[in-house]
DNA sequence: GTCTATACTCCGATAGAC
DNA sequence: GTCTATCGGAGTATAGAC
């Protein structure tokens, strides 16, 4: 296999790049940081990739299908609507562990990056985001496994939110795993703080 | 007063400039951006404010001590752990509708100013932050107000960047008032999405 | 695959006229 | 209080040698 060095050197550049752009910001991480983290020259980046946009936008690109991928089969399996919303939640804090570059550049950077027309698609799979997930919400209050008093429009922001604003803290192989920050959680957010006793 | 129409074309410029850093970022704001929206020349903004930095420095720093003010009313006051924490969380909603730029700013561009020596406070504030919330998180926990087998600091993480990441979506003038939106948030914190019945 | 060298643009900030 | 004019530095990207 010729290529695969030539890969390997590409994948290892777009993953400096990548922790540069969670860190600092696409707009603030300059193509010269990104060639100095790698020890070349910046003009040397232009033989792997276009431009800086074309490294931010594979990224975003790859990252993205993988997890609608995993979401796509969570809501197609055999189970109730509440054990699909645990199942979500929990891959996507799997993903703020394995992705965190990715996620982090997501968080901060998609709004300014969409409005160009090479990232209009971060828009579609944005909607595509929400009626998944609003669709489950809804799927759950039917079910009568969620309150039924509250905004579904205003628990998504809720959801998406709180869950995504992890990763400005998380740290993969920090002292809480994914998935035990995921339970509790779950915890939390299914039964809240105040004491019942 | 002569001073009156020079207060008020600085803090006109000040606030052209803040909903400016809020809608892009503090670094991907010009000088020259700034002076567009105001109808000058970039070279005129230099009449009023010494830097860039002091204009993000005035606006953060003026607006985090009027929050503190508030905090420290509610703490010191004469109520139970919870309803301090119920009136801090309102507090900070009701921040976000009136200071929406400058709760923008710190949210997304506090972590980078705070590494210049300049904005070494933001660092300390930080941490009297923690204190204040960890603080009343725990005597509620102690008053038998809270669960006591969740982790104090995740909650303290898990608060903190649920109400202000309301900021991402929260538009003063909306369909839906800041205290509207604290009230179905303290009711999901506290009480949990998940049906009781 | 990397380097040398460089083009062109935009940045924050300043000096001095009006 | 704003404008004209401009400086020095840093930004992305390119052309062609090695």
């Amino acid at each position: 296999m010729p290529e695969a060095s030539t890969t390997t050197r590409r994948d290892e550049l777009l993953a400096i790049a990548g922790k540069l752009f969670a860190e600092r910001g696409f707009r603030n991480t300059t193509v010269r940081d990104i060639a100095d983290a790698a020890g070349i020259l910046s003009g040397s980046l232009y033989h792997h990739f276009d431009s800086k946009e074309s490294m931010v936008d594979e990224l975003l690109d790859t990252f993205q299908q993988q997890l609608f991928d995993q979401y796509d089969e969570i809501v197609a399996s055999d189970r109730s609507p509440l054990e699909k919303l645990d199942a979500v939640v929990r891959a996507s804090f799997a993903a703020i562990d394995a992705h965190h570059s990715e996620v982090a550049i997501f968080q901060n950077d998609a709004d300014f990056l969409a409005t160009f027309d090479r990232f209009a698609y971060l828009i579609e799979r944005n909607k595509r985001f929400q009626k998944l997930w609003t669709g489950l919400l809804r799927e759950a209050v039917d079910a009568g496994e969620l309150r039924a008093d509250l905004d579904v429009e205003l628990v998504y922001r809720f959801l998406r939110d709180t869950v995504w604003v992890a990763v400005s803290w998380y740290r993969p192989g920090g002292e809480l795993s994914a998935d035990e920050v995921a339970t509790q959680y779950l915890s939390i957010l299914l039964e809240g703080i105040a004491s019942h006793g």
